[in-house]
DNA sequence: CAACCGACCTGTTCGC
DNA sequence: TGCGAACAGGTCGGTT
């Protein structure tokens, strides 16, 4: 699932294949791949248009185009970008290829069609504005955990006067930009808060940890070129940042730190992975979290949940390789090179 | 502001 | 062995 690391690498792969390119058509097999659903607006939008460069906003991949003008890319759960000549053969899950004039083309792959290709501007501020998030509801994005703006002081800045729940709130896109569910578990357990811990409840030393290990895990996955966990990949080859990931996928094998099971269960919907003896909730914030805690319990059905074995443990590495047989065939037939 | 739900999608895995 | 259900999960709009 493409996160902040994941985003970025896609990004930087893309820059020495499109940026000087001049964009000469838009082929579309899935309109609603298009934020506006239209390829002929789409096509009025950047056709003509040169990619000047290459960038990132939260998740979004962005391609920067001659004039005010970008293409946003939201990958979503499936989505994957590969630049190829246009005569090379793919396969039925290219929703869009932006064709270039020099007869390559940009080719949008997403299996499960979730991921949008939008039209924005740059404001005033030099951030954003257009087909980013919905067209009402969008609060803008929050700051970027990397910038060099994003120090302690203004995280504490922005995260005083929240009550809500740690997890969901530093994946609000509109709090802070670009962490998603994995990078999410990986820094909660860093830092060994619960992900059901109140905003509000946070001392000083928990504030100034949760912001180190949110910029250290993110630093670090970039420098690894994200994980590469189910679909993900890039032009230039997978990731390996799925080697370091402490808890998240790691259900029923021993917690790093402490040896106990790494358990699971759902928040919001999302699988979270903790260790909860090294994450507890301060008894205060017990009760509140109570019906929450349900999905602790292993669900009818969850046989490889906290099953563990090395029957699990073969099955879930036979999982893992058939997965990166599968991104490599991608690479090949949407592919790059 | 907080929390939750259903919708969007399709391939893979799992239980029976 | 085959079938259908569950699962994967990031928005986004709507509701409580």
């Amino acid at each position: 699932m493409p996160e902040l690391p994941e985003v970025e690498t896609v990004a930087r792969d893309l820059r020495p294949r499109v940026v000087g390119s001049r964009i000469a058509g838009v082929r579309v097999t899935w309109p609603r791949s298009l934020r506006s659903a239209d390829p002929e607006a789409f096509r009025g939008a950047v056709v003509g248009r040169t990619v000047v460069g290459t960038g990132r906003r939260a998740k979004l991949v962005v391609l920067e185009l001659d004039g005010d003008r970008v293409i946003t890319i939201h990958l979503k759960m499936t989505g994957q970008l590969f630049v190829v000549a246009a005569s090379a053969p793919e396969d039925p899950y290219v929703r869009v290829a932006i064709g270039f004039e020099d007869g390559r083309e940009l080719r949008f792959r997403d299996i499960r069609k979730f991921g949008r290709i939008g039209i924005a501007e740059r404001d005033a501020t030099g951030d954003l504005r257009g087909e980013l998030g919905g067209a009402k509801g969008f609060r803008g994005f929050g700051p970027e955990p990397l910038d060099a703006a994003f120090t302690l002081t203004a995280f504490r800045a922005l995260i005083r006067g929240r009550r809500g729940r740690l997890k969901p709130l530093i994946m609000d896109q509109a709090f802070l930009a670009g962490v998603g569910n994995i990078y999410a578990d990986e820094a909660l357990w860093a830092t060994r808060l619960h992900p059901l811990r109140s905003a509000a409840g946070l001392r000083p030393a928990d504030e100034r940890r949760l912001h180190g290990a949110l910029r250290r895990i993110l630093s670090e996955a970039v420098a690894r070129r994200g994980a590469s966990i189910d679909d993900y990949t890039a032009p230039d080859g997978d990731g390996s940042m799925q080697e370091q990931l402490q808890v998240y996928g790691r259900t029923g094998e021993p917690c790093p730190r402490c040896g106990r099971p790494i358990r699971r269960f759902f928040l919001g919907g999302r699988g979270t992975h903790l260790c909860s003896w090294c994450q507890r909730l301060p008894a205060a914030e017990r009760a509140a979290a109570v019906p929450l805690l349900r999905g602790l319990r292993p669900r009818p059905g969850a046989a490889t949940d906290g099953g563990g074995g090395p029957e699990a443990t073969r099955r879930a590495a036979a999982t893992r390789r058939a997965a990166a047989t599968r991104r490599a065939a991608a690479r090949a037939v949407a592919g790059s090179h």
